[in-house]
This record gives structure tokens, C-alpha cells and sequence, in this order.
DNA sequence: GCGGACTGCTTACCT
DNA sequence: ACAGGTAAGCAGTCCGCG
């Protein structure tokens, strides 16, 4: 039963037909197209298989499981066999329907259910109707005519005000509907007996969960289950995946240009296959006078040359239809995307081609596409899962921050290069792309199939897509499996309204989180306690969930939000409030202390650290995105009561501290920084935070002193270790120029040799040598060949034609650039010099020494120091030799 | 016509 | 396409000034 790959084209059939697979709106139409169905169908018993992906077969018109099997590595399909429909619910009863021109005699529809539903805006049971359809794209997807179009569209002509017409989870897409209604758990492990699709137990996680569950015994029966169902998910292994990295070079008459996939009008000329299973290829194309090149290569690297470049592209399509992963950076938008028009192009037929071109992805019919650009862009992935690592979003700027390595310089455009240096050049892509996702142990692909577990969604989706899909699906998933209606968007915003707060900020919607004024000056032995996951343990704590704010019953309005006029439910717990209570539980009680727990194998460990991350990135955007339009269950009241419960919770915590007698000399949203606090005062700070918030308050830091002047969000903290933690200074922040930021450095090294108060004068002083220093190697004009070291570096965050209320300085400089010729993107990095001539800017590439506004550059040492100056009581013009009198002229 | 006070825009950062 | 709050620099505008 087990094809062999190359079988895979003898398997292959040629369907024409409507394609009709996964409707989406996001994905649009899919166009009337002859589909090939590539099939490696599951046999009717199969051993332990992960599952990894679910789509719709429009041909089968049935949902499709996409199975690992890690013993054999690789993928079979399994269809279903439970006759599973795709359908939408309506508040019309199936007689008025039935009325309905269009709708029963829809080539789509197929019949009619009546069921009943809970309605938890309105705190009800509903009966509702099924309406079934053949397939998903007879519900909606086609611009017009779909199911649930024709419902709201047509039924006010025939029944005039009497009822609003509503339909229900239309837009989800079948195959995560399929997920929820089957009660699947994508990224588990499942068999096939009979044909049947059977999830397996892992017996040596059964103790592990019963000690989970052990561990938060205190909360109620129904955090238990849920933390136990959670539980079960995480703790599961991981396999190994069997995987390749592609990355494909394609010839360019003009250097700059990149070529444009739609068209693919030129050669495909190298392509580099490397695969975890020790596979290192790499295709050249033979092209007429070109050099070999005299480059080494990898002794491991095995170099063919194809005369034809047919020939070259099927090489790479035998790997796509063998390898069950296959890995690329930007392979959705360029790698994949070329491949297949180019094949296109020279006349093969879809059914050899192994990629399905979406309208944002590329897929593959076998395996499983992971494009690591879409990973890594993620803001999430980028700011909780990496702290930052990198910033730009390139294979050059993460592969050096993740796992050391660069792209390799490239002094010729890549039609020129030769053989050899093509052949390195390419493979080094190639190298990066794969150990992004190999490094510490797989953890970019276990981070990944931990996602898809919590997520309930496909590998490929989970990787692409951002954290509010992945908190909506679970959402979505528990709303199911609890026989809840979902709720459209609209209806939860008609029934709970909007914020009742004022903004600080211009522009946004609700007050959000406290930032207490700090107390400038030098503080010695500073404690930092921050309550450990402030929103979710809110959101837990005080019930909080679309259907628990601004309830429907009269006797919870006495349950107020404190500053707003928002109640909370005392009668029903929110889903959202279990869920991501349990989450919260998790991570803090089981799977942050284990991460760390050095009696665990190494291998446990890492998984747990792979958990620990998944939890906090999902936790982080849990409260933001109840305020964010786009999500799905949007509710404004539930963002806006949680920043106000936060508010009014570290408010009230440093009353108490204060009380207690400690001095509090900062603060921010969830942290407060205290100035020698005594053990006691804190043990009885944290046991009133129990009692009295039921939040944990932990100490977080412990400074041997901090740095404050009054500016809030700015401080610098010095570790018993002299190590310095620097928050939100000028002198530490990107597109400063390296000439301050080297003195700021110094500052910061001489500041953590510092004991003690008299220690602190003694430092003083060096700090003020240090700035007079840089202060006249600027006025003497000394910082190198050429100004690069006084470049400012900043991002373009749009195409240049996009600024049209100002013109930001580094705009005028990227201006310039663009006039020599330079292409220019959102997302660029511009450095600039400031110059003494008009407009003032100039490109750091075209910008001479003597051009320097270096009045400008003091101007901005000023700044950068007297964030620190402050707190000392020193001013920067005294200690560069100005008098008052000078300063004044 | 010019300069200071002000607002708004933009980026980078903090939680 | 998770949120709001803060700092800083510059662009552009308004207003007073015999």
C-alpha cells in the first residue's frame, strides 16, 4: 500500500472539474481550474501518525487529514468516513426557508436540521437550523449567490419587518469546522483502524498529567478539566521531522530587479536542496561562457549540472513530492510561486507540478509547506518568542541573530556569478533557512506543532498566521464542543457596546495601564515585583469574556468594574476566562518552573522551554486582542475592563506598600520598584496580594541600585553582578549613531563597577571624563574615515510616496537615495548623516567629513546623557567646560 | 518677515 | 494587522510683534 515516490506520477489523476476545494474568504475565489489530485491515501490500518494538516479534497468533496507516520516519514491522507458536511446555522425555522427563491434549489444545498444551540450573548437556548450543504463553497466564498448571502438577501421580500434573518459561522472555514465538530487535535497522534481515524494515548503521560492536576488542586472542577484537557495536549512527544530546505536562484537581466513570479520570464539557474536527513544538492543550470569559478566547496555538497533547466526543475519537484516538510524563506511569495509558473510555462502539465498557488501561499499536495519568513514575521513570534533577537525580517538579519550566520557577500549581481560562487551563494541560503528551524533542538518546528496543538489548527495555517486566529480557533473550538452558538462580530458589539474611558493617548479607544512618575536620584538596593501575568491573571481572576461583561442579568450590575460602567457576571464562567486561565496556571505552575528544572532530561527540558514560550506568547496578546477590530470575538468592554481591573490593582498595591512602610520609587502597568524593603515587608506585601488581589506578586529583580531621572519608562537598573539592565534610554536605542553610543557604553561599564554611594561619587566623576572625551574628539572632528560611525539608522515604515503630511528626515535622505538609483521598501533601514547644508540630511553612503553638522551631533550627546546626567544632579553643558553665561550666547 | 509656542507626525521603546 | 503609554526629534502652523 505504501506508494513509492516514484509512483507518484502513475498515481496521479487529471480531475477536470470546478475546483472546489477549502473555500475561504481570505483566499478568495478559486478560479475554475483543472486540479490534479496527487494521492498517497492512508491504507485502512496505519500505526501511530501525527496529524498535521486538514484540508477540503473538492474532488472527494470530503475533509482531508494529512498523517506523518514517523517511523516510514511520511504522509498519508486520510478522508473522511463520517459523512461530515459543511453547513451554516440560521434563526430561521426550515418552513420559512424553505420560502426562500434560491435557497433549496441551490446546486449546493442539501438539506435541513433543527437544533438547538446556547445563545451566550443573550444567556439562552436557541433553536436554530442546520442548513447542510454538498460543499463549502455553496456557504460562502463565491461573490455571490452563496447560502449565506441569499438568507439575509432574500428573506426580508418575503417577510416584510417581521423577523431579522441571521445566519451563524458561515465564514468558518470547513476544514477547521470539520476540526471542531470531530473534536480533532491537529499535531496529536492518531492511528487508522478500519479506516477509521482513532487518537492514541501516550501512557507515560498519564502520571505527568495526574501531577499537573495535583498541583492546582485549589481551583474549581471545571479549571481542572480544562487544565487536564490542556494538559494532555502538551505533554505529548514530538517527532522528528523529516525535512528539506529549498532556496532557488533565477537569472536577472537588470541586477536590481528581482524577478516577477507571475511572469517567471527568466531561467531558474540554481537551487539548493538540503534536507535534515543529510541530503546537500545543489542544481546549476549549464549556461553558455560561463566560468566554473575556483570557490571550494563543501566536500559534503554534491554539484549537478543540467543542461536543461526542465530537467532541473523536476529534480526539485521529485524532492517536493518526496520530502513530508519542506522549508524556505519567502517560498510562498517567491521560491514556490516561480517554480510553478516557470514549469507552467515551459508547457508541463499541472498534475507534475507539486504546488498549489493560493492567493497568499503556496502549498504543497503532498507534504507540508513551512515558509519561515511568514514564522518569523509574526510580531509575536518576533517580540516573545526571540526578546527582539532581530528586527528586520531578512534571511541575513534573523539567520545572524538566531543562529550566527550570514548571507554571504555577493560583490556581483547573481546572473553573473560563477558556477561555484552561484553554488555557494545559493547553498548558504539554503544552509540558514534549514538551521532556523533545526537549531536548539527543532525549536522553531516543536514551537510550531505546539501552536498547532493549542491552536486546533493546521501546520501550515498556525505557521502563517497570526496569535488572534490562534486564540479565535480555540475559542471557536470550545464554543463548539460546549454546543454554543459562535457569535458574529456585530452581535457582540450591538449587545455589549463600546468603551466608556478616556484615552490618554489621541486616537485610541480606552484607557489603558498606570506608569507611576519615578523618583529621580540614585536608589541603592531596589527590589522589582511584578505580578506574574497581570491580564490573563485578570481575565481569570475576575471572570472576564464577551458573554460575562455587561451580562444580560439585572442582579450581576451591583458587580461592578471599578472606573467603568462595566459589571461582570456572577452567575457563569466566560470561556475565555477558563481558557486562558488555564493556560495562565499551566505555564506559571508547571511548565516555566519545569523549562528550568535541572533534575529533567535535557530533551524534556527543551520541549517544556518550547511550551513555556508557546503559553507566553499566546497569554501576551490574550487581553489585546479583545481590543483589537479584526478578532473575531471583539469586544471593547472586556479590553477596557481588564486595563481598568489592572489599573486599580497596582494602585491599590502600592497604597498597601506604602503602608507597610516602603517607599516605593517606580512603577509601570504591572511591576513596582521599592527602595530597600525589608524581608518582612515584602512577605507581607505578597501575602496581601494573595489574600486580598488573589494575583501572585513575586520579586522579579533585585538591583544592587537604579537610576532614575523623571522621565517615566527610562531608567537603568545595576544587577548584583554589575551586569545593567537599560530600559527605554536614547543612548541604548537603535538608530542612534555608534559615535554616542560607544560613550554611553562606557558610562554603563563604569556604572556597573559601582558598590556603593561612595563608590557612586568616585564614578561620577569618570563618567563626566568619559562624556568631555567624546564631547572634543567630536569638536575636533576625530571619528574615523568617514562619518559612518555618526549614521542615525532608521526604518522607512512606509514607501516613501506614503509620507504625505511631513517629510521625516530619514525620508529626505532615503529621497536621495532613490534618485541614485537605489530601490526603496517599506521596512528599509536608512542611515544618514547630519549635515550643515540644506535639507540637513544627507545618505551616510554619499556623505563626506567635512560636511558634519557637529553642533547637531552635541545637541543630540546632550540628550542622549542627560537622561542619566538628571539623576546624578550634573548637567551636560558644565561638564563640557560651559559656563551659564557661555551656554546663554 | 521672523521667531517662539504649539500641534501633529513619526519612530523606537516599555509593560 | 493583540493593546495602550511615554520620550524624542522634527515638520508644519499659528500668532504676536508697532
Amino acid at each position: 500500500m505504501k506508494k513509492h515516490l516514484d509512483d507518484f506520477f502513475t498515481v496521479a489523476e487529471t480531475v477536470k472539474e470546478k475546483q472546489t476545494e477549502s473555500s475561504s474568504p481570505e483566499e478568495g475565489l478559486s478560479k475554475e481550474k483543472e486540479t490534479v489530485v496527487v494521492t498517497t491515501v492512508a491504507p485502512r490500518n496505519l500505526s501511530a501518525s501525527y496529524f498535521v494538516s486538514a484540508t477540503y479534497d473538492g474532488n472527494k468533496r470530503r475533509a482531508c487529514i494529512k498523517l506523518y507516520e514517523p517511523e516510514s516519514r511520511k504522509i498519508y491522507f486520510w478522508y473522511d468516513t463520517t459523512g461530515h458536511k459543511p453547513y451554516c446555522l440560521t434563526n430561521l425555522a426550515p418552513s420559512e426557508l424553505e420560502k426562500i427563491a434560491g435557497l433549496t434549489s441551490h446546486t449546493g444545498f442539501d438539506h435541513f436540521e433543527t437544533l438547538k444551540k446556547y445563545n451566550s450573548l443573550l444567556d439562552r437556548q436557541a433553536t436554530v437550523t442546520k442548513v447542510v450543504a454538498k460543499d463549502p463553497l455553496a456557504i460562502g466564498g463565491r461573490p455571490r449567490g452563496c447560502i449565506r448571502d441569499i438568507i439575509p438577501e432574500e428573506y426580508p421580500k418575503i417577510a416584510g419587518e417581521q423577523q431579522q434573518a441571521k445566519v451563524w459561522e458561515a465564514a468558518i472555514r470547513y476544514y477547521q469546522s470539520y476540526i471542531y465538530d470531530r473534536n480533532l487535535a491537529p499535531g496529536m497522534i492518531y492511528k487508522i483502524e478500519n479506516d477509521k481515524l482513532i487518537q492514541v494515548r501516550h501512557e507515560p503521560s498519564e502520571k505527568t498529567i495526574k501531577q499537573i492536576c495535583r498541583l492546582v488542586e485549589d481551583e474549581t472542577e471545571e479549571s481542572l478539566r480544562n487544565i487536564e484537557l490542556w494538559a494532555r495536549l502538551l505533554e505529548y512527544p514530538v517527532p522528528n521531522f523529516r525535512r528539506v530546505a529549498l532556496d532557488i536562484e533565477v537569472f536577472s537581466p537588470i541586477p536590481t530587479r528581482v524577478p516577477d513570479p507571475q511572469e517567471a520570464a527568466y531561467r531558474v539557474i540554481c537551487a539548493t536542496l538540503l534536507g535534515s536527513d543529510g541530503k546537500n544538492k545543489v542544481l546549476l543550470l549549464r549556461r553558455e561562457g560561463l566560468e566554473k569559478g575556483s570557490e571550494r566547496l563543501p566536500p559534503d555538497m554534491t554539484v549537478e549540472y543540467y543542461d536543461s533547466e526542465q530537467k532541473l526543475i523536476l529534480e526539485i519537484f521529485k524532492a517536493l513530492w518526496d520530502y513530508p516538510f519542506v522549508i524556505t524563506f519567502n517560498g510562498d511569495d517567491f521560491d514556490f510561486r516561480y517554480l510553478y509558473q516557470r514549469a507552467l510555462n515551459m508547457g508541463l502539465k499541472k498534475s507534475q507540478i507539486p504546488i498549489e498557488v493560493r492567493r497568499r501561499v503556496c502549498l504543497l499536495k503532498y507534504g507540508i509547506h513551512i515558509d519561515l519568513y511568514k514564522f518569523f514575521y509574526n510580531r509575536s513570534i518576533q517580540i516573545y518568542a526571540f526578546s527582539q533577537k532581530y528586527r528586520r525580517v531578512t534571511l541575513d538579519e534573523v539567520g545572524k541573530a538566531l543562529v550566527g550566520r550570514a548571507k554571504l557577500e555577493r560583490a556581483k549581481p547573481i546572473s553573473e556569478l560563477t558556477y561555484t560562487e552561484l553554488a555557494r551563494y545559493c547553498a548558504r541560503d539554503a544552509e540558514i533557512t534549514l538551521e532556523l528551524c533545526t537549531f536548539d533542538d527543532d525549536l522553531v518546528m516543536k514551537l510550531i506543532l505546539a501552536l498547532t496543538r493549542i491552536a486546533r489548527m493546521p501546520m501550515e495555517d498556525v505557521s502563517r498566521q497570526g496569535v488572534s486566529r490562534w486564540i479565535r480557533n480555540f475559542l471557536h473550538h470550545e464554543h463548539r464542543r460546549r454546543n454554543m452558538l459562535i457569535p458574529n462580530a456585530e452581535d457582540i458589539l450591538a449587545v455589549k457596546g463600546t468603551t466608556a474611558t478616556k484615552a490618554m493617548i489621541k486616537g485610541k479607544k480606552y484607557k489603558g495601564a498606570i506608569v507611576v512618575k519615578p523618583v529621580p536620584g540614585v536608589h541603592f538596593n531596589v527590589k522589582v515585583m511584578d505580578f506574574a501575568s497581570l491580564y490573563p491573571s485578570i481575565i481569570k481572576v475576575h471572570n472576564l469574556g464577551y458573554q460575562s461583561v455587561r451580562c444580560p442579568h439585572s442582579e450581576c450590575k451591583d458587580n461592578k468594574v471599578p472606573g467603568t460602567p462595566h459589571w461582570v457576571c456572577k452567575k457563569d464562567r466566560a470561556i475565555e476566562s477558563l481558557l486562558i486561565g488555564s493556560l495562565r496556571d499551566l505555564r506559571v505552575k508547571w511548565y516555566k518552573p519545569k523549562s528550568r528544572d535541572k533534575t529533567l532530561s535535557h530533551e524534556l527540558r527543551s520541549w517544556y522551554y518550547v511550551i513555556q514560550s508557546a503559553l507566553k506568547v499566546i497569554l501576551n496578546a490574550s487581553y489585546g486582542v479583545f481590543g483589537a477590530e479584526k478578532f473575531a470575538l471583539y469586544c471593547p468592554p472586556v479590553a477596557e475592563a481588564t486595563a481598568a481591573i489592572g489599573r486599580h490593582v497596582i494602585t491599590q498595591t502600592i497604597n498597601k506598600a506604602r503602608e507597610l512602610g516602603i517607599e516605593v520609587i517606580y512603577g509601570d502597568t504591572d511591576s513596582i520598584f521599592l527602595r530597600g524593603p525589608s524581608e518582612e515587608q515584602i512577605n507581607a506585601l505578597m501575602k496581601w496580594s494573595e489574600h486580598e488581589l488573589e494575583m501572585e506578586l513575586d520579586v522579579d529583580k533585585i538591583y544592587r541600585y537604579s537610576v532614575f531621572s523623571s522621565r517615566k519608562k527610562n531608567y537603568l537598573g545595576i544587577f548584583p553582578d554589575g551586569s545593567v539592565d537599560v530600559k527605554g534610554m536614547t543612548g541604548k536605542k537603535r538608530h542612534i549613531p555608534v559615535f554616542i553610543k560607544k560613550a554611553f557604553n562606557q558610562m554603563e561599564e563604569r556604572l556597573g563597577r559601582v558598590k556603593s554611594p561612595t563608590e557612586f561619587e568616585e564614578a561620577k566623576k569618570d563618567i563626566q571624563q568619559i562624556i568631555r572625551e567624546r564631547y572634543s574628539r567630536l569638536k575636533r572632528r576625530e571619528w574615523g574615515e568617514s562619518p559612518e560611525e555618526l549614521a542615525f539608522h532608521v526604518v522607512l515604515g512606509k514607501v516613501p510616496e506614503g509620507y504625505t503630511k511631513t517629510i521625516p528626515q530619514h525620508v529626505k535622505a532615503a529621497l536621495v537615495l532613490r534618485k541614485k538609483g537605489y530601490e526603496l521598501k517599506a521596512g528599509d533601514l536608512i542611515s544618514f548623516v547630519k549635515v550643515t547644508k540644506e535639507p540637513h540630511v544627507k545618505p551616510v553612503q554619499l556623505a563626506s567629513n567635512s560636511e558634519v553638522d557637529v553642533d547637531k551631533y552635541v545637541g543630540h550627546m546632550h540628550s542622549t546623557f542627560a537622561q542619566v546626567l538628571d539623576a546624578m544632579g550634573l548637567d551636560f553643558d558644565e561638564i563640557i567646560g560651559l559656563t551659564k553665561l557661555e551656554r546663554f550666547m
